[in-house]
RNA sequence: GGUCUCGUAGCUCAGCUGGAUAGAGCAACUGCCUUCUAAGCAGUAGGUCUUUGGUUCGAAUCCAAACGGGAUCACCA
């Protein structure tokens, strides 16, 4: 809000009548008070000492002075070192909740007329979701909602990888040893099913490198020379050339995939404006090469091959198309970057996607800015680093993975047993009690994922990582439910609250205060969340606001109060935590519950 | 080997563009439910911010080096 400004600009008046330093008030940085002093806004003196001529206590002492004499908005301050710590009146505290009351999108941008392309998910569809793409999930999701909320247009895009040699390993598989079994027959979800194929293909792969390499040959060489893979690659070859029955595999399996991948998504709360298959934009991108040819910003080698040299960006040089003229992976980057841009013409588009492919985007990017492309700039790559377990990496293949569907559902029976233990489920139906446990499982599972900063590496514990007390999920949501039973019974009271209803009142305790300042603080963490993509930021700041409510719940009471007014005050902070516990914890996908 | 990244309490993590005696949660210990939901609140204990230099009024934060993790450097995606 205005409060830190104002009081900003106050101080560089102060500075300019007592010291003759000019500052802007733009450049007076204030952070916040420490717990241990008195005073919400704290000014460091000492960077003013030379211009002044005088100590920092000295400068902090008549600062101090000068705005508690001037200012209407500070109430007193103390000195502590080259620290001023400013108290704010009451009564300033007051009017901003009153005007918090009557603005509700407070917290929302005005719209930005920027266009943000966020994509996410991007799964293969050889194998089931794994707790890996669940932090890539809950992560484009929650951007692309902070995104929202900073006024900008959104556009969350899926590029769903369909196609490649991995897909014909789990056909090769499902071919040799599936019988014919569907997800009906086998009452298997069809990304598991699918899976299942994808792990067969591997194991027996490796037998028959054993058997080579049993045989002499050496394990470089088997790897390549493996009947199984020669297959696939061969498997690959006539898709690509549309053989019919392999095409017809292809389709069937895939959609069994997706009907298991749309059921996770639904489950677990995201979803998408648009997808894209790289089955149908795999061939894209030959043109940009062309291009690049033409323009003379790329080259030819002698077998034919097409690269970019990169080194003035302190890159390598890249293969962009192959001797054969068949695309690489980077040659459909390039085109889809194309098409996005011409489906949606994006100020910033996003790429969700873990930290091993940094140097793959930083590559995209490169290549597109030599190619003079309009969009290159606005390519960001969110990159995000892996969740370890605590015997180290996940890896799919060798099955050391944790199961997105399956984590769901030990969360949803943990949340069941927690509240059943917890004796909280009176008064609920079958369905509400249901809906419950999915709400907090949820809940704790999104909150740890994205407490975390999303570029650093994290690990998961399944044994220990998720806990429905402290700094998690459930604890806010505890919090929202708490502050809902508080508004049934002013409801039941006949108590109707607004921001006339406190009028009168002119003072706070410091637990209300607090909260106060904490709602304040809320459109600036919106913004700065969307700065940094980084819903870590807003995960903090929901904590934060919760436990300082948490305080006040439990030293002051509320329907024991007998002054009227601090009682419908209390309500009417009450009612805005629980708001702004709900936007916050919306803006990271997860769902508040009115009782729990 | 080149490039990039990370190293904060026993464990998992915060610490914004440099600011006070480095903070939470979990785990351990102590209090608080005849009063609005104890999935809570208050408190105790726990640290050479990997190390060494440098920049300055001031460094967990910026710079350099060392040590220790991780990623990447494919005519894979």
């Amino acid at each position: 809000m205005q409060l830190q400004h104002t009081i900003s600009q106050r101080i560089s008046e102060a500075l300019l009548a007592l010291f003759q330093i000019p500052v802007d008030a733009s450049e007076i940085s204030l952070q916040p008070t420490r717990k241990e002093f008195a005073g919400t806004y704290t000014f460091v003196t000492f960077p003013y000492t030379k211009k002044a001529g005088k100590g920092p206590e000295q400068i902090g002492e008549a600062l101090g002075t000068y705005l508690k004499e001037n200012a209407a908005e500070i109430k007193d301050f103390n000195v502590v070192k080259g620290f001023l710590n400013l108290e704010v009146q009451d009564k300033v505290w007051l009017q901003i909740l009153r005007q918090i009351m009557q603005e509700p999108g407070f917290g929302k941008a005005a719209a930005s007329g920027k266009n943000v392309m966020v994509e996410y998910s991007s799964p293969n569809t050889n194998k089931p979701l794994h707790l890996g793409h669940l932090r890539n999930n809950f992560l484009g999701y929650a951007v692309s909602e902070i995104l929202k909320a900073n006024g900008h247009e959104v556009l969350k895009a899926n590029l769903v990888n369909d196609r490649g040699i991995h897909i014909c390993k789990s056909m090769l598989a499902y071919q040799y040893f599936g019988n014919g079994e569907t997800p009906e027959s086998s009452g298997l979800k069809g990304d598991h099913l699918v899976g299942k194929y994808y792990v067969l293909f591997d194991k027996a792969y490796k037998e028959q490198i054993d058997e080579l390499v049993a045989q002499g040959t050496d394990k470089e060489e088997a790897k390549k020379k493996a009947p199984l893979i020669l297959e696939a690659q061969a498997m690959l070859q006539k898709w690509e050339q549309g053989d019919e029955e392999t095409v017809s595999l292809w389709k069937q399996m895939n959609t069994w995939v997706y009907a298991g991948f749309d059921e996770t998504y639904r489950n677990i709360g995201v979803d998408f404006d648009k997808y894209y298959y790289e089955s149908e934009t795999y061939t894209l991108g030959k043109e940009r090469v062309e291009e690049g040819l033409q323009k003379e910003v790329f080259f030819k080698k002698e077998d034919g091959s097409v690269w970019v040299d990169l080194t003035d960006d302190g890159l390598d040089q890249k293969l962009l198309l192959r001797s054969d003229g068949t695309s690489v992976y980077i040659t459909q980057d390039m085109g889809t970057a194309e098409l996005k841009y011409n489906d949606f013409p994006y100020d910033q588009s996003l790429y969700v996607v873990a930290d091993e492919q940094n140097y793959h985007f930083q590559v995209l990017k490169s290549v597109l800015r030599k190619l003079g492309k309009p969009y290159a700039e606005g390519i960001y790559h969110l990159s995000y680093g892996m969740v370890d377990l605590p015997s180290g990496k996940m890896k799919s293949r060798e099955g050391t993975v944790v199961d997105a569907d399956e984590l769901v559902a030990e969360m949803v029976d943990t949340a069941r047993q927690q509240t059943e233990e917890l004796g909280k489920i009176e008064g609920f139906t079958p369905e509400e009690a249901q809906q419950l446990y999915h709400t907090l499982a949820m809940g704790a599972l999104k909150y740890f994922l994205l407490k975390v900063d999303p570029k650093k590496r994290m690990l998961f514990n399944p044994q220990e990582s998720i806990d429905f007390r402290g700094h998690t999920g459930p604890f806010i949501q505890y919090t929202h439910a708490r502050i809902s039973a508080i508004l049934r019974k002013a409801a039941e009271l006949g108590i109707t609250v607004d921001a006339t209803s406190f009028a009168d009142l002119t003072e706070l305790h410091e637990a209300e205060q607090e909260v106060i300042t904490l709602l304040v603080n809320y459109p600036g963490v919106v913004q700065e969340a969307g700065n940094l993509y980084a819903p870590s930021i807003i995960a903090q700041y929901a904590y934060d606001l919760a436990k300082a409510y948490n305080r006040f719940y439990q030293e002051i009471s509320i329907f024991n109060e007998t002054d009227a007014q601090a009682r419908s005050f209390r309500i009417a902070l009450s009612a805005m935590v629980a708001r702004f516990v709900r936007e916050s914890m919306n803006l990271l996908g997860i769902e508040v519950p009115e009782r729990m």
